[in-house]
DNA sequence: CATGGATGGTTCATGCAGTCAACTAATCCT
DNA sequence: AGGATTAGTTGACTGCATGAACCATCCATG
């Protein structure tokens, strides 16, 4: 269809390395008892974050983060706090407990999709600049 | 953390590759008028499929499948058939509109995916070697 | 400085996707 | 023939997502 067959060769073997990847996410979170949303966001809780920062984060809006941080609030691995400059923000912070689902979440992806990048290391070089050459592609 | 800071740029990418294309496939979902789930499911209905086996192509129960191929029916996307051997079963077959839109949402994802692979074609014929070997590289 | 417009967050109603448990119907096995 | 297994559905419940309406706050400009 795409005229080119290795293209589409490519695209095929994305949308397996995609899938994949994002089931070893899901499994990461779950391992945490998170879902894949709550992972993403505490993952992202390095630094506090507004709430319309975290609805850029996960394209989507605004009103849906707050249903979000309410869950992970009641579960007590994150926490509303005020901001001081300006008194409409609300920075969201991880807790210690928030932290360590984080911190636990982070090391069982890497696990998980260590084996994608079970290459020889000249190979992960090599498939590093490939990579980043399709990721700088795009504007 | 990982110890191998190549395979953690690696993963790094890979998690924004990932993104990317999922962010395409929901938008050539989108611009049919599907969710992500049912463009999957209509994408794989070249041939006609019982309910469990779609429920093992998207990983969920078959209490899920229900709902969903009740909503592409009710859109007359898609059809419960009987299956002539075994009456458990019904096999679901997309209905000629159906078609049109697995057809035009597999056209769209084509042209999205592309920009992706925008690679010299030896950088793509090299990326697609250890794309593969990524994908064997698992049971 | 006052006011009108933008911005940040919440609420409500609605819909889809997902799980689990309980159920019916049909098939398989012995 | 009868018990286990398999296919699909139903119902109750949760989470994620959107869109519209709404406050509160901030900010710009007249």
């Amino acid at each position: 269809m795409s005229a080119d067959p290795i293209t589409d060769d490519v695209v095929a073997l994305l949308a397996r390395i995609v899938d994949r990847f994002t089931g070893s996410y899901e499994a990461a979170a779950a391992s945490q008892g998170l879902t894949t949303v709550q992972a993403k966001v505490l993952a992202a809780l390095g630094e506090p974050l507004p709430m319309h920062r975290i609805a850029e984060e996960l394209k989507s809006e605004r009103s849906n983060v707050t249903g979000i941080i309410d869950r992970l609030e009641a579960r007590g691995l994150v926490e509303r706090r005020p901001d001081e400059r300006d008194r409409r923000i609300k920075n969201i912070v991880a807790t210690p407990a928030g932290a360590v689902l984080a911190r636990n979440f982070r090391r069982s992806l890497g696990f998980a999709a260590e084996p994608l990048a079970a290459l020889a290391p000249e190979e992960r070089v090599r498939l590093r600049e490939l990579l980043q050459l399709m990721v700088d592609g795009e504007a």
